[in-house]
DNA sequence: CGCGGTGTTGACTTGCGTCAAAGTTCGTGG
DNA sequence: CCACGAACTTTGACGCAAGTCAACACCGCG
């Protein structure tokens, strides 16, 4: 089985095979963990840092109220921010929405990885600058979008993005969240996710079996909602010196 | 004057006077630009990184219906993106709030001045990490928080910023945003934007008079609205280690 | 077979948007 | 230096998308 991270790098820049293997060496002492553990709460002061190799975890923010916003959904080839400790204390929390498998990476072995390959050190920060865009993506969604279109949008997004680890399988892909999920990551009640999905079912737009999702009519979810796929920079930029930077 | 970008990074790191140098030398050619102006366009292929030196700018996505979404605020000693041009397509635009003055930074400089200095690049790292806390927490906001407490808790932020680089008098500072701007900043409208500015008036919160706001009682406006800086990362960790990373 | 976590449904409420008009401020050119 | 227009702010009436509350159904699991 391919590491994903590999193959989510390999989809933006080259990788050499000794790049490969250094990725590789990297997780040879993976942790299997149950759905609803606390990976990182907020405060912490983590030194090192998380790679997901199976499953999804989620950021998220509790507020006083007790209401949670989640702030990025993280797929199997997610890196949960390369330099992390660079910051005192965190300010949220990370968390497993299914049972996974991960593992730590202590801070100095990442340094290390990103100094003796340049092409790793430039696929980790284009994956930094995806996840900022993703972000962009979201706030652009909740700030102005209507709640029909968001959630469209989230699964066109989520596609893409388990397409690019090889998760899909056409236009079905395994979705473990609960509706109160989705309503938390879109800024909207569960109950209205439920009405939307229904809405979304009575259109013809997608079909759900037991935590799978299918996209029936990419094309025209897509343009439904109005995604446009560049914030995920898939595209591979061939033109670029692979060098420095 | 001191340089915001070196006020800025001090804040969080200790800089040798060859590090302050450094980055005094790339601010050696400053361009003078009126408000509106776009210096980056979604779309466009930047190999240049933009540093602000004076005024205020903005991020922000046009959607298809019109609408427009702020996605961030970026103030004196704010650098666009460190690494943009490892994305091809930016997937945002960038333009001016207020008369501003700034550099264009090519990107071999930016890519010189974080390998010889390496408390610069930590600097540079930190400064990028804060901004995708800041993104984190708008999130939170919009989808979470009332209009009331999301205005409030966004003049909580800019104080807090705009005295991190010097800029405020007491609870006073400059706040060019019109309220159609901190509208699409928010997630809301114009007037509604108004009216709760005039509640916050009313209640004694804050005063504000030709693009000048003044926070009369900090303290009670961040209980009030949830503030807690800590995604800020106002805090210096001198217990780090200052080399590598 | 019962129980806790989900999903579904309907009735009712409300925060915020929409629309539209009047008031204010400010920059610019005559 | 004043007048005029454009951009911004303020106000009020009204509508609706989405929240709230509450009951019920379902489903997997011990």
């Amino acid at each position: 089985m391919v590491n994903p991270l590999v193959e989510k790098l390999s989809s933006f820049i080259d990788l050499s095979n000794a790049d490969r293997a250094a990725i590789e060496t990297l997780c040879l002492a993976p942790i299997e963990g149950k759905a609803g553990t606390e990976l990182i709460r907020e405060g912490d002061r983590p030194e090192v840092v998380y790679l997901l190799l199976k499953g999804w975890a989620y950021r998220y923010k509790i507020l006083a109220d007790g209401s949670r916003q989640i702030i990025a959904v993280l797929l199997p080839g997610d890196l949960c921010d390369q330099r992390i400790f660079i910051l005192g204390e965190i300010d949220h929390s990370i968390g497993l929405l299914s049972d996974a498998r991960y593992v730590k990476i202590p801070k100095e072995a990442i340094i290390d990885l990103t100094e003796r390959h340049p092409a790793v050190a430039r696929g980790f920060w284009w994956a930094t600058l995806v996840d900022e865009a993703i972000l962009r993506e979201w706030l652009v969604g909740i700030g102005q979008r209507s709640s029909f279109d968001r959630l469209g949008h989230l699964f066109c997004e989520l596609w893409l993005r388990m397409r690019q680890v090889g998760l899909t399988d056409e236009g079905r892909f395994h979705l473990p969240l609960t509706q109160e999920q989705l309503g938390d990551a879109l800024g909207m009640t569960s109950v209205h996710v439920n009405r939307m999905l229904q809405k979304m079912r009575t259109e013809g737009l997608i079909v759900s079996e037991s935590k799978q999702l299918i996209i029936l009519d990419p094309d025209r979810l897509r343009s439904i909602t109005g995604f446009n796929p560049n914030y995920l920079h898939l595209i591979r930029r061939k033109e670029l010196a692979p060098a420095r930077g």
